[in-house]
DNA sequence: GGGACTTGATTGAAAGTTCAACCATCGGCT
DNA sequence: AGCCGATGGTTGAACTTTCAATCAAGTCCC
């Protein structure tokens, strides 16, 4: 009874605008995290010569049994391409953090292996890390405020998830 | 009346470690916000051809006078050093989305100043990102929840503001 | 067994970011 | 005016991340 362009095509179109809370809350974000981030990595690297990446790796092989991961298993729980872990764990072998070894039950697998000396350096590193999580975000939010974001973020890694590597 | 270590260094030593909530949501806040940045960068890089950084630099420009901010300026707003700025710019220039000019106040000053066709392809790339940002982040938190998290990143970035660029 | 296809990991080059050094200009001070 | 420290911006090299290509080993299926 109209001429109007179909059903899909109009979705297609439509694009949902932010208001104007929603942008300022989105760039709240942006920024926050970013400083965050560049703050936290700023605080590894002049304490302990570390990255922040560097250092998210350290603490999965610390917590792993043997303290050995495999790198598509680590790639996936930090979120990087296989490509960038095998860059960064080469650079951990050659500061001696880090070992490779083969995997037993498959022929194609190359685990990595955390070194007395990297738990060293993790261990001392960790303090400076943990304390400022805890002094520029957890300090920074209510208890409510601060499980809110844990459920957002967790629906975001949800939906997200083990994507596109 | 007692010989333990002054006050000042036990404060020092005492690293205050999170409790196991607490690290669940900062991992959440880690894992969540990279797949989120990668999943908004890709989509603008694959529909526009644009980084996240670029897209950026580009809104602010679009919204300033004269579409036109100094390159300063321009790394405060969005957080990034003075160097990355001019690496950017310089990108942006080439692909004719941006001209350099000088500012007319203070002769060391050069503005960046966006051209029409950097706001033609802005206007496209808006579409993409301001979906993006409403189906993998709006729409993953209540009301309160987005206010929350507002509220936490605007305290974040208030703690650690405008810094050492 | 032997394709065909998928997955695990590496490689090297291109692209982007950081870092330190640099030059020019501004602003204050004497 | 002339000096001095701070600010604005650029540069090139070092470093990190991405991207596409490659190779090896696993899986599936006939």
């Amino acid at each position: 009874m109209n001429d109007r362009p179909s059903l899909e095509l109009a979705e297609v179109n439509d694009t949902p605008w932010l208001s104007t809370e929603q942008q300022h809350v989105w760039r709240a974000f942006l920024g926050g995290s970013t400083v965050l981030m560049d703050q936290l990595d700023r605080d590894l690297r002049q304490a302990h010569g570390l990255s922040m990446s560097e250092y998210e790796i350290l603490v999965r092989l610390s917590e792993a049994p043997d303290r050995s991961i495999r790198m598509a298993e680590l790639a996936a729980q930090v979120a990087h391409s296989r490509s960038r872990i095998t860059h960064t764990i080469a650079r951990l072998e050659k500061a001696r953090m880090v070992t490779r070894g083969q995997c037993s039950t498959d022929g194609r697998g190359v685990t990595a292996v955390l070194t007395d000396h990297g738990f060293a350096v993790l261990a001392e590193a960790a303090h400076t890390h943990v304390r400022g999580v805890h002094d520029y975000l957890v300090a920074n939010a209510s208890a409510a405020e601060f499980e809110a974001l844990g459920r957002i973020m967790n629906r975001i890694t949800e939906q997200l998830g083990g994507r596109s590597f």
